[in-house]
RNA sequence: GGGCCGGUAGCUCAGUUGGUUAGAGCACACCCUUGAUAAGGGUGGGGUCGAAAGUUCGAGUCUUUCUCGGCCCA
C-alpha cells in the first residue's frame, strides 16, 4: 500500500529554526515593507496608546538588562497595536553627563592631552559625537532584538530642541520661585579649587585631629537632661565653628554619668551611648565616674543644646535629631552635624528646615558667616579650635587618628565637604511634594507594590538640587544681578535663549557674549552668567515635555512609563517632579516596574562571579524569539533569573510551539484562507470541533484577562500548554487518523481542516508580541496582508462557547485518561504496543451510560475497537485486551472484518 | 548599617477570605510509535512550601525572629 492513498502533512515550514540566521532575513523584510509605517497607517485615528520610553544612557554595550526592558516594551506595544490602538514607540537617549565626559576625559589621558587645555565648546562637541556614536550602535542592538518602533525619528536629550525646552521647563521653575540658589556640600579640594566627582577621589591614609566636645543642653522635654552635656567625637575638629545640630540615634540606649575627676569636668554630667561608654571613658582617660541613669534615644526629642562657643557670640539653638546614620561603631553615638561640610549633615538639616550656607570658600577660608574665624584656612584651623574649645572648657578630650580619607587623584590633597552655592527646587514652596504625592495616587502601578514605593520616596526627599559644576549638559539658563544678587526672571530672556539653542545647541552659552542672550532689554555687565550645567535627571525629567508634547503624533500624558525597578529613584521620581512641578500633573497614567536580572542562582551578574550572560551571547546561540519567551515568560514583578539551562528550557518550549505550528501548517498544505468565524455552523460541526471552540473562547478569555494585568508569564503558559496539552496530545493526536485516513472532502475531515484553520489564525496573534520573527515567518507563508503585526486579535463569537458540552468533555477527558492507564497496563505486559493494538471496554454507571454511550470512544482513545457497557457499580471500569482482526494497511486499525473506511484487507 | 521586596518540585510558574493526601507545563526515567520523525503518544518518580518559634481545632497562607538573595539609601 503506497503513502500516496493517505493524505500527509506538507508544508515549507521547517522543523528546524535556526532562529540566529533567520531572524535577521525577518528584519530586513520589515525594513523592506517600511513596518513601523505601515504599522501607523494600519491603525490611523485610532485610540493611542503611547510608551513613552525611558532614554538609556548612551554608553556601552547593552546587557540583559536594556534588554528585558526593550523586549517588555516592544511586547506591550504590540498587543496593545493588535488591540486596535495607535501603539506607538519613539526610543530615546539620554546623553548628557558625567560617564560621557569621563570617557572623553580618559581619551585626553591616553593621548597626554590637558582637558584644560582644550575649549569647552570642543570638548563638549566631543561629548556629542561620542554619544552619536552609541546611539547608532544601540540602535542596530535593539532592532535585532526585534523591536519595532520609531528608530528613525528617535529622540535624545542632546539635540537642540530637546535643550531649548530644557531651558524653558527650567524657566517654569524659575518663574514660579520655586527654583532657588542654596549651598550644598560637595567634596572639594582647595589646593585645585574644584569639586570632585565620586570617581576622582582616591582614599588614602590620613592623620586627623580627633576631639570629644561637649555641648550643654539649654532644654529638653525631657527633665532628667537638666543640667547634663552631649558629648561627641569628631576626626573634623574645623567644623564645629559651622556645628548647627546634633543628631541621635531613637532606638539606642545612652547614659547620663557624673565625672568626678579634677579637671574641666569635675563634677559634671555628660551623656554618651551606653554601648560606647567603655571605649569613651578609656579614650578620655576617666578614672572616676559615677553611672546616673539610662534612657532611650527617643527621650531626646525636642531637646536643645547650647554650641559650645555659645559664649564667644556662637549664640544660636543646636537642635537635637533623631538620625538612622547615628551607629555605635565609633564615637559616643551623638554626632556633631554641619550641614556645610557632610552630606548626612546635610540631609538631616534639610529635612528639619535647617539650610547650609557658605561656610568656607574655594580657598578653603572661611567666610565672614564664621565668627572668630574669618579668613583663616581650615586646614590650620583644628589648634585653634581645640584650643578654644579647652578655653570654653567644652573639651573633654583630644588627640589624632590614622584612618582611610578622600584624596585628590591628581593632586593627592585631602578634600573636604564644602558648602558651594547650588541650585535647588523647593519640594515646599509651591506645594510640589503634596502635587506629586497626589499624581502618584493618580497613576496605576504594575505591579501595585511600586505605589508605595515612589510614595515614600518623594514624601522624604529632600529639596531638588539641579546644578552640576560640569561642562556636558544644558547650561543652566540663569543670570544674576551683580549689584542686588537678585535672579533675572524673564520670560523675554528664557525664550530667548530657548529659540537661539533650537537653531544651534546650547554650546554658544560657553563661547558667545552673554549680550546675545540678554538681548537689548539688559546691559550684561551688569548680570553674571552661570557656567554650572543642568542635572542630567532634570533632562531625562523633560522628555515629556519635548517628547510627548511636541510630538504630533504622541499624546501628553503617556499611556505608561516602564523601567526596571530602581527608576522609582530615578526616572519615574524626576520626570514626576518635573511635570508636577510645571504641569501640576504626572505625564503618565500608568507606570510598570520590572525586576531585575540575576544568574540561575538568583545573584547578581558580575565579571567576578563570572556569571554574566550577554544579550549577543544568547542571539548567537538561541535567536531573540527565544530570548523573548524568557521575557514573556518570567515574572517580571521579581527579580529574573537567568542562564544557558533556563534558556535551554525556553527553546525546548518553543520547539514543541513550533511544531504545533508545523502540523497546522502540513495539514492544511500551507493554504490557509481566513475563516468567517461568525458563518461556522458550529451546531453541525463533530462534537469535537465544538468542544475545541469552546475551549480557544475560554483560553482567549484568560488571554484578555491576563494581558489587561499584563500579566504575560501566566499568559505565556496558559498558550504553550494549549498547545502541548490541547493540541499536540488531545486534538491533533486524536485528528490524526481522520486528517490522514478519511476521505479528502469528507465532512469530519473538513470540519478538522475548518478547526485547523481556526486554531492556527488564533495561535498566530496570540502568540505575535512575543514570538514577533516566527509568527512573522508563518505569516509570511499563509498571511493575507504584509505582516503578522498588523493583524488584530480576534474576536471570537459568543457561540463558540459551550459550557454544558465542556462539562460534558471534562469527563470524558477523564475517562480516556483511565483508558490510557489501562492501556498503559497491558503494554508494560508486553501485550500490546500502540494503542492502535489495543481493544477497549468501557464500564459506566446507569447514569454515565446515558450520557456516554454513544461517545466513539475508539477515536477519542486511538484503539481500534471501544465499548461501552452498563454496571450498577458507579466506579468507571476500563478492560484492555489485545486487538483481534487484521490490521488494515491505510488507517492500521485492526479489525476483525475488512475496514469499513478502506474496503480491503 | 537602614528601608522596601522576595525565597513553593531540577527549571518557569499556579495556589482565592488560613480548611481534604500542595498543582500545571517543561526537564528527567521507563515504555510505545516510526504516516508531525533531530518529531509524536503513554506512564512514572520528584516538594518537611528558605529555617525556627508562635497564634489556631487547622498555617504554603497570619505574627515574630533568623537566614539567603535583590533593589534603593547610607
Amino acid at each position: 500500500m503506497s503513502k500516496s492513498q493517505i493524505n500527509l502533512p506538507k508544508t515549507v515550514f521547517s522543523m528546524k529554526a535556526n532562529l540566529p540566521i533567520r531572524e535577521p532575513k525577518i528584519l530586513e523584510y520589515w525594513k523592506k515593507i517600511n513596518i513601523y509605517e505601515e504599522l501607523r497607517n494600519s491603525n490611523k485615528g485610532k485610540e493611542k496608546f503611547i510608551l513613552h520610553d525611558g532614554p538609556p544612557y548612551a554608553n556601552g554595550n547593552i546587557h540583559m538588562g536594556t534588554a528585558l526592558n526593550k523586549i517588555l516594551k516592544d511586547i506591550i506595544v504590540k498587543f496593545h497595536q493588535m488591540d486596535g490602538k495607535d501603539s506607538i514607540y519613539v526610543p530615546g537617549w539620554d546623553c548628557h553627563g558625567l560617564p560621557i565626559e569621563w570617557k572623553i576625559e580618559e581619551q585626553y589621558k591616553k593621548n597626554k592631552k590637558n582637558k584644560n587645555d582644550v575649549p569647552i565648546v570642543e570638548f563638549r562637541k566631543e561629548c556629542r559625537s561620542f554619544a552619536e556614536k552609541w546611539i547608532e550602535i544601540h540602535k542596530s542592538q535593539f532592532k535585532r532584538l526585534g523591536v519595532i518602533g520609531d528608530w528613525e525619528n528617535y529622540y535624545s536629550t542632546m539635540s537642540f530642541d530637546a535643550e531649548a525646552q530644557i531651558v524653558r521647563e527650567l524657566g517654569k521653575f524659575l518663574k514660579e520661585g520655586s527654583l532657588y540658589k542654596g549651598f550644598k556640600p560637595v567634596l572639594w579640594s582647595t589646593v585645585e579649587k574644584t569639586a570632585l566627582a565620586d570617581a576622582e577621589v582616591e582614599y588614602q591614609d590620613h592623620k586627623s585631629d580627633t576631639i570629644y566636645a561637649s555641648f550643654q543642653v539649654k532644654s529638653s522635654d525631657y527633665k532628667e537632661l537638666d543640667g547634663c552635656e552631649i558629648i561627641i567625637w569628631t576626626t573634623t575638629p574645623w567644623t564645629i565653628p559651622a556645628n548647627k545640630a546634633l543628631a541621635y540615634n531613637e532606638s539606642l540606649d545612652y547614659v547620663v554619668i557624673q565625672l568626678n575627676d579634677s579637671g574641666d569636668f569635675k563634677n559634671r554630667k555628660i551623656v554618651v551611648a551606653e554601648d560606647l561608654l567603655d571605649s569613651v571613658i578609656k579614650e578620655c582617660d576617666v578614672k572616676d565616674y559615677k553611672k546616673i541613669r539610662t534612657f532611650k534615644g527617643k527621650e531626646f526629642k525636642n531637646t536643645i543644646c547650647n554650641h559650645p562657643f555659645s559664649k564667644l557670640g556662637y549664640d544660636f539653638d543646636i537642635p537635637m535629631l533623631q538620625a538612622r546614620f547615628v551607629t555605635t561603631e565609633q564615637g559616643t553615638g551623638i554626632v556633631h552635624c554641619a550641614p556645610s561640610h557632610g552630606p548626612d549633615d546635610f540631609n538631616l538639616c534639610m529635612n528639619n528646615g535647617i539650610k547650609a550656607i557658605e561656610t568656607v570658600d574655594g580657598d578653603g577660608k572661611y567666610t565672614n558667616y564664621v565668627k572668630l574665624f574669618n579668613g583663616i584656612h581650615i586646614f590650620k584651623a583644628n589648634p585653634i579650635v581645640i584650643e578654644k574649645l579647652k578655653e570654653q572648657k567644652n573639651l573633654l578630650s583630644n588627640g589624632e587618628l590614622i584612618h582611610s580619607y578622600p584624596h585628590s587623584w591628581r593632586s593627592k590633597a585631602p578634600l573636604v565637604h564644602r558648602a558651594t552655592p547650588q541650585w535647588f527646587i523647593s519640594m515646599e514652596s509651591h506645594q510640589l511634594r503634596d502635587k506629586a504625592l497626589k499624581a502618584i495616587d493618580e497613576t496605576t502601578f504594575y505591579p501595585s507594590k511600586g505605589k508605595d514605593r515612589l510614595k515614600s520616596m518623594i514624601e522624604t526627599r529632600p529639596d531638588w538640587c539641579v546644578s552640576r559644576q560640569r561642562v556636558w549638559g544644558v547650561p543652566l539658563p540663569i543670570f544674576v544681578n551683580k549689584k542686588t544678587n537678585e535672579i533675572l526672571v524673564d520670560d523675554e530672556v528664557i525664550e530667548n535663549i530657548a529659540s537661539i539653542y533650537e537653531k544651534e545647541g546650547s554650546d554658544c552659552w560657553f563661547s558667545d557674549s552673554p549680550q546675545r542672550f540678554l538681548g537689548d532689554k539688559y546691559n550684561a555687565e551688569e548680570y553674571e552668567k552661570l557656567s554650572d550645567i543642568v542635572e542630567v535627571w532634570f533632562d531625562s525629567g523633560s522628555t515629556h515635555s519635548f517628547v510627548l508634547e511636541k510630538r504630533k503624533d504622541l499624546k501628553w500624558p503617556a499611556s505608561m512609563y516602564l523601567e526596571g525597578s530602581d527608576q522609582h529613584r530615578g526616572w519615574f521620581h524626576s520626570s514626576l517632579l518635573e511635570s508636577c512641578g510645571t504641569r501640576g500633573k504626572a505625564p503618565f497614567e500608568s507606570i510598570l516596574s520590572h525586576g531585575f536580572v540575576v544568574d540561575g542562582k538568583g545573584l547578581k551578574m558580575s565579571k567576578s562571579l563570572g556569571n554574566v550572560i550577554s544579550p549577543e551571547d544568547i542571539l548567537k546561540k538561541y535567536g531573540a524569539d527565544i530570548l523573548r519567551i524568557w521575557v514573556a515568560s518570567s515574572n517580571y514583578a521579581e527579580d529574573l533569573r537567568i542562564d544557558l539551562p533556563i534558556l535551554d528550557q525556553h527553546a525546548e518550549s518553543y520547539r514543541k510551539i513550533r511544531n504545533t505550528f508545523r502540523y497546522l501548517l502540513g495539514n492544511i498544505n500551507d493554504n490557509n484562507e481566513e475563516v468567517n468565524l461568525e458563518k461556522i455552523d458550529i451546531k453541525n460541526l463533530p462534537e469535537l470541533e465544538q468542544f475545541m471552540l469552546h475551549k480557544i473562547y475560554l483560553l482567549n478569555e484568560n488571554f484578555k484577562k491576563n494581558f489587561k494585568k499584563y500579566d504575560f508569564h501566566n499568559l505565556y503558559k496558559e498558550l504553550l500548554n494549549f498547545c502541548s496539552v490541547d493540541l499536540s496530545a488531545f486534538y491533533f493526536d486524536i485528528r490524526k487518523d481522520c486528517l490522514y485516513c478519511d476521505p479528502e472532502d469528507s465532512k469530519k475531515r473538513q470540519s478538522t481542516l475548518l478547526l485547523l484553520k481556526v486554531i492556527l489564525s488564533s495561535l498566530l496573534r496570540w502568540f505575535a508580541p512575543i514570538l514577533s520573527f516566527t509568527t512573522e515567518e508563518i505569516y509570511t507563508i499563509v498571511g493575507n496582508k504584509k505582516s503578522i503585526h498588523l493583524e488584530k486579535f480576534i474576536n471570537f463569537p459568543i457561540n463558540f462557547k459551550n459550557d454544558n458540552l465542556g462539562t460534558k468533555w471534562l469527563d470524558l477527558i477523564k475517562i480516556r485518561e483511565l483508558c490510557n492507564l489501562s492501556i498503559e497496563e497491558k503494554r508494560a505486559e508486553k501485550i500490546i504496543g500502540s494503542s492502535l493494538e489495543a481493544s477497549i471496554k468501557i464500564i459506566l454507571d446507569k447514569e454515565k451510560f446515558k450520557i456516554f454511550n454513544d461517545v466513539d470512544f475508539e477515536e477519542l482513545c486511538i484503539t481500534s475497537n471501544a465499548q461501552v457497557e452498563q454496571s450498577k457499580d458507579d466506579k468507571i471500569l476500563v478492560e484492555t485486551t489485545k486487538a483481534e482482526g487484521t490490521k488494515c494497511p491505510i488507517c492500521w486499525k485492526i479489525k476483525k472484518e475488512s475496514c469499513l473506511r478502506h474496503g480491503n484487507r
